[in-house]
DNA sequence: GAATGTAGATACCATTTGGATACTATTGCT
DNA sequence: AGCAATAGTATCCAAATGGTATCTACATTC
């Protein structure tokens, strides 16, 4: 529970303003992309996104959901399985996130180019 | 002077890490949206970016000059005149900030909406 | 001589964000 | 009984980010 207050994009106007405040952060775009190809586990995004804690990767998924650009679905099984997945709104942000890869990729030179 | 140490994305791997380095930011998308005509003066960008404080713009857009994507461009007069603008580089995000500008205006909205 | 305008710089503070570490619950496996 | 696996929480701390207020230089204008 954040304080109170601005928390769900308050009153912005500007629409670039907007959509970064849904996509920026230091792990959205690269939780979204990593939901390209569909139905993902949270220790598989955990696995895929090296650099990332657990208790990061909780926050940034929990916001997305928040925002409605993946579902969270939990099946009661014991150990735990909990599958995320890009909603149509958030499959309509992938062709930014893959040509800003690719922007990404041409500026980084090709050498230290990895896809993520 | 930011201290030492890895200001300038340091060893990222991942290409869509690399490009939000670059663009992410509270300010830097809407920097590179307000230039996409052309040249702008420091104070014309202040009175555009409503609600940035001159610190936040200067700031901003002398990591986009390190950045290479904007080109600062000093004339020696009294009282100083400063100008911005984009570089080859910088111009080819252009297309993606002005999708995600239209995804940003479709999902707030119409009514709230306004281009900047 | 004082005020105005431009494009900042600088110091200081508050908030936000991110990270390290340890901990939990439950079942199956050995 | 003890351990592994999954999907997290909780707590505390460090760093990054953003904001406020004040200051500068210099020519022109009042």
């Amino acid at each position: 529970m954040k304080k109170t207050g601005k928390n769900i994009h308050s009153e912005t106007i500007c629409a670039v303003d907007y959509a970064f405040q849904r996509i920026g952060g230091k792990h959205k775009g690269r939780v979204i992309y990593h939901l390209r190809n569909g139905v993902r586990r949270y220790g598989e995004l955990r696995r895929l996104l090296t650099g990332i804690t657990a208790k990061m990767l909780t926050q940034v998924l929990r916001e997305l959901e928040q925002d409605n650009l993946v579902t969270r679905h939990v099946y009661l099984e014991v150990p735990p399985r909990v599958e995320y997945q890009l909603t149509d709104t958030g499959r309509e942000l992938l062709p930014f996130i893959i040509l800003l890869s690719e922007w990404g990729r041409k500026q980084m030179g090709m050498e230290t180019a990895v896809s993520c």
